[in-house]
Formats: C-alpha cells, structure tokens, sequence
DNA sequence: GGAGTGCGTTAACGCTCATTAACACGTCAG
DNA sequence: CTGACGTGTTAATGAGCGTTAACGCACTCC
C-alpha cells in the first residue's frame, strides 16, 4: 500500500471534480465552466491541462479499469499460490467492494459514459475490462467447479451490478457505516455466486 | 394479462424508439432529428405528438416506475393471501427479472437520466420508487426475520443493482437463452437474500 | 535583466441543437 | 363545397457550450 503525503497536483484535483461533476450529471450535463469553477480556476483555463473535455473522461475511464485489473492481479498473485480458491475471490470481492465504496462516482461512470470515448480509448477501457472480467470468471470457476463458463461470466457481471450498486443505497446517512455496509455486500456477492454454483452441482449431479 | 391486437400509435413509436436511443446514447447525446428519423418522420415533427424533449422523457420514467410498483402491488395481492411469504418474495423477483430482461432500455433509463426531470416529474417517480422498494422491504422482512430494517433496504438495493445487470450481458448471443438466464439471475438473487438473512440470524442467535 | 515557461484571465468564434414559425395537404363533418 | 383539424414539412431563431485567441503575470535560470 502506497500512501502519498504530498499534496495533490492541479490535474489531480480537476479529475477528481471532474469525476463527481460526471457522475451527478453525466458528461453531457455538465460544462467546462463548472469543471473549473469547482476547482477554482474558470472555463478555458482547463485547457492548460488538458487536451480537452473527451481527454478528462478519457483519462478517469482508462484509471480505473487499469488500477481495478492491476488491483485484482495483484491480490490474485498475493493469496493465489498458497491459498484456497476460496481465500482468493474473498479477496477481489473485498477489492472490489473497497472500490465502489471508496470511489462512487468513478463506478458510476465506468459503465454509464464509456461510448463517449474515442475509438481508440474505448478500445483500451473495453479490453481492460474483459481482463478484469476473464480475472474472475476463472476464480469462481475454481470455488464453483460445475458452473459452465457462459454461466459464470454472466454471474460474475451480476454481482458486479450487486456491488456497485452503492451509489443507489442512502445518501451516506442511512447507511449503517462503512464496515457494515462492506460486510453485507460481501456477504451477498458470496451467497449469489454460492446459488449459482449449486444450481450447476445439483443439474450435473441430479 | 392484456394482451393488444391493435396497431401501436404514434406516441407508442416515439416513445420505445426514445427509450433504446436514450439507453444507447444517453438523454443529452441524442438529437430531435434522431429519434424522428426513427419513427420515419423528421425533427420538429415530434412537437405534434410531445410538448418537448423533456416531457418524452418524463412519460417514459414516470411509466416505468408506475408500471413497476402496479405489477408489484397486484403479485402481492394476488400470492400475499394464502401462500407463504417466500413465496412472494419469488413472484416480486419474477416480476422484475421479467420487466429487466424485456425492456432492458428502460431499465437503463431508470437509474441513469432521472436527475434531467422537472422537479415535480423527479418527485413523482421517486416517489413511485420508494414505495416499490418499500414494498419489497416488506416481503424481505418476512422471509428473513431477522433482518434489521436498513439491511433488508440495503440488500434490496443490491439486488436489483444484480437484477438490474442484465444490459451488460453480452449482447444477446452469448446468453444461453432466455430462460436459463431468468433462471440464473432468480436463484442467484435468492442467495444474495439468503445469505443476507443468514448473518443477521447467526448474530441475533450467537 | 531579460527570455522562457507555467498557469491564469476574458473575449470571440462556431457549431450543435431544441424549439418555433410558416406553410402544405389529407380527411371528414355539416 | 368548405372549413376545421390532425399531421407533416422546411426554414429560421436563439441559446448553450467546447474550443481557440490574445493577453497578463509570477518565477526561474542563465
């Protein structure tokens, strides 16, 4: 874990706004104006650094699908050679969910304005995802060995849609804290892919 | 079940062509000229049929929500009396899997353009919302006791966050059908409640 | 001390796009 | 026949907004 004490960087706090500002309202919704103005610099001023408003997104989508897949390789290779399969996806569970509670609006716009980008970019955000993607279906298939891999993918992509599902619980005040709130999804995610997985054990038993 | 024999209206094109544009593009990245081309007529010619842009997106969002919470009403009214609570439970989950795997477009729209209505159009649906979650809350509490309130809601949320998650599977061919796939997203769901429940029991027994 | 550079500013341009104006043409009641 | 009405059309309007231009002002480094 590598913690910064320096103070952040301009581009830094603008992508950070940025990410917000997008998230609220979507990329169409929200203008350069406000961007800057949320970061104390107005409009045009942006221009400094970055190429554009496309540039912005670009660079949030492309971070987070990098740092979820390099996230993920990582906590595979830590408990992969000498735990169970089961200790493993525990953990991209819990990197996951630190994900969405950590960073709501990015998780918002992972999958709400990825046809906003640039061929190219999309490209890239695309292919980093289906690594993530491929990540976790080979996990699960080891916890559950009887799911066909159709089946896992689509599992896989619904407990993504049950984990980032926290932009949608209150509005951080009904929430009954942080760990809670962890421990509940991690729960579930375990309890769906369990439900799948039995499903698949008793048709190829039964 | 209704079922209709007559043509749909005009309005009727206009509005299905608006929600797949809408999911595909979001509400602010598509055009007048766009949706009217869709339904073969041209631009401004929609201001026949909708007072503007944004009452075509209200329609479609206060529908939805009305659509969801009517159908939820009738399923607990119509299993609510003599069956047993997971029973209920099963029939609301039916019910929302089949509105997510019919009219995927409208269940992107739901949670993604509301923040674009009027403000008394916003309080409706959400609203409408709030009662439909506030309903399911209920069915959940029965079927698992234990549950504490803000869990149950929390749990809720994150199941139709996993219900909800059928856009992003793939694109209609590397499903494995449509049943299997309701099949899939029902048992699963189910175990997300399942172990929901189990950890607030364990803790109020333990 | 002056050239270069980093980081702002405000004013202007140009394009997109929702909305409105003005007009056209069926159908159908009286 | 004829007006009203429903449903289109294309042209014009006007606002919003991303982007660029032109300029200002610290700093820093020879």
């Amino acid at each position: 874990m590598v913690t910064r004490t320096d103070a952040p960087t301009r581009r830094e706090q603008i992508l950070k706004e940025a990410a917000r500002l997008f998230a609220e309202r979507g990329f169409h919704g929200v203008g350069v104006d406000e961007i800057g103005a949320a970061v104390g610099i107005s409009g045009p001023g942006l221009y400094r650094h970055f190429a554009g408003k496309d540039a912005m997104l670009a660079e949030l989508l492309v971070g987070i699908s990098g740092r979820l897949l390099t996230g993920a390789k990582r906590r595979v290779a830590e408990a992969g050679g000498t735990a169970r399969p089961e200790a493993v996806l525990d953990s991209l569970i819990e990197g996951h969910i630190d994900f969405a509670l950590d960073d709501r609006p990015l998780i918002t716009l992972h999958d709400r304005e990825l046809d906003r980008l640039r061929d190219s970019d999309r490209k890239l955000v695309r292919q980093l995802q289906r690594q993530y993607v491929e990540l976790w279906v080979e996990v699960v298939r080891q916890v559950h060995p009887g799911l066909p891999e159709p089946a896992a993918r689509s599992a896989v992509h619904s407990v993504f849609g049950l984990l980032n599902s926290t932009p949608h619980l209150g509005r951080r005040g009904s929430l009954p804290g942080r760990g809670a709130t962890a421990e509940l999804l991690h729960r579930m995610a375990k309890g769906a892919f369990a439900a799948a997985g039995e499903a698949a054990e008793t048709l190829a038993v039964g």
